[in-house]
DNA sequence: CCAATCGCTAACCGATCGGTCAACACAATT
DNA sequence: AATTGTGTTGACCGATCGGTTAGCGATTGG
């Protein structure tokens, strides 16, 4: 036996999580299903016993992300004000992304990919995107002022930095990750977003 | 002959112009050599007489995408205001954007697959941020207002546009890229930046 | 006129790819 | 004890991968 001893259907889970590991690391495309049968120390056969091909391994992972952003979405106390709804909005979509930062790098891999998972990822970002809308339909507006602007600007701002993080290190003071660099960019965010609601504010009035 | 006759020089071009194609739609783990010698109406073996390997390849397309870059963030006018130059700044980034949406990609995905050729794309980050530094030296400043913060955000948030758009079009009113909305969306980014500003002034003065 | 060079190609290489399959160990059922 | 079903394996498959090589015909220079 080539590996250590397992619990009957942990070989499976721990296929899946090798999966989710190196198609956030290095895109579908350049994981090979040997790779992942290594990682999770298990035959190669095997990956392809409990899931149909390496597509389907993908989907899974997909899947299981895709019910764990939508719980994340978290209602937001309608008795605060617009002001402290956004912003523990954005509090909330950081943590999530700092706790999922593997879900967003396969998520960008499908988005540049282009392929067939694609419809998941619009499905996402729909529910996504109703949920700011109707979060700020009361500051709703035609034009370059439309939610869908701020939400592509709000999903733009904070992922940014997840995404460039690993190129990022020479620019920031070592690595852009570390806890104190993570807290000065969300004071930064936090502070982007002001600005953006006393803008409208004043639209407004 | 199994291609229509070409002037000399031609061929090298011309793969390197499907290889910026491919790596663009697909990324560079999943195209192969034959794909882009097929694209290119050229011999595969060809390929490898004008180009070292296939990493050569990739590093030639980045190569001339990134001087074409920086290039075209140099004319900023230093008579104009600050305010202008930004807007400034921002109109050309969009303009280059637009005119090279494969260059995007091509980063994102090398971005995302963290390999070998993460180097270059660091390499290309570090000189644009240096570039926009200069220009921006006037607001630099320690913490969350620091350039690399602003550097970054505009990055993400011209970025995510073309990064979300196959993803967009059920939020948008059709097809985001076409014209009309791509003018929306310059004129609400023009906007965001206004914003900016006029924080960073207030908290200057 | 001949030899060297250049652009180019068919054929081939070993390695690796995703995926299949027959057989094995072992526990549960009959 | 015999049978059945489940988890697991190594060996193997055809296809494709990046890259090499010997040599082709056309052009060029001494």
């Amino acid at each position: 036996m080539s590996q250590a001893s397992k619990k009957k259907g942990e070989a499976s889970r721990s296929i899946l999580r090798a999966a989710e590991e190196l198609f956030a690391a290095k895109g579908f495309a350049a994981v090979s299903v040997r790779d992942i049968a290594q990682l999770a120390d298990v035959n190669k056969a095997l990956v392809f016993y409990y899931y149909e091909n390496k597509a389907t391994l993908l989907r899974k992972v997909l899947e299981q992300y895709y019910s764990q952003h939508a719980a994340a979405l978290i209602p937001t106390d309608p008795t605060q004000s617009l002001r402290e709804q956004v912003h523990a909005l954005l509090t909330s979509y950081l943590d999530f992304i700092e706790d999922n930062s593997r879900y967003i790098h396969i998520v960008q891999h499908e988005l540049l990919a282009n392929g067939e998972n694609i419809d998941m990822i619009r499905g996402g970002m729909n529910l996504l995107f109703s949920r700011v809308q109707d979060l700020l339909s009361g500051l709703s507006d035609k034009g370059p002022l439309h939610v869908k602007h701020f939400f592509l600007s709000f999903s733009g701002l904070v992922v940014a930095y997840f995404t460039y993080a690993p190129v990022l290190n020479e620019i920031w003071d070592g690595d852009p990750l570390s806890a104190s660099n993570r807290r000065e960019r969300r004071e930064h965010l936090h502070w982007v977003i002001e600005q953006l609601l006393r803008g409208l504010e004043e639209n407004q009035a």
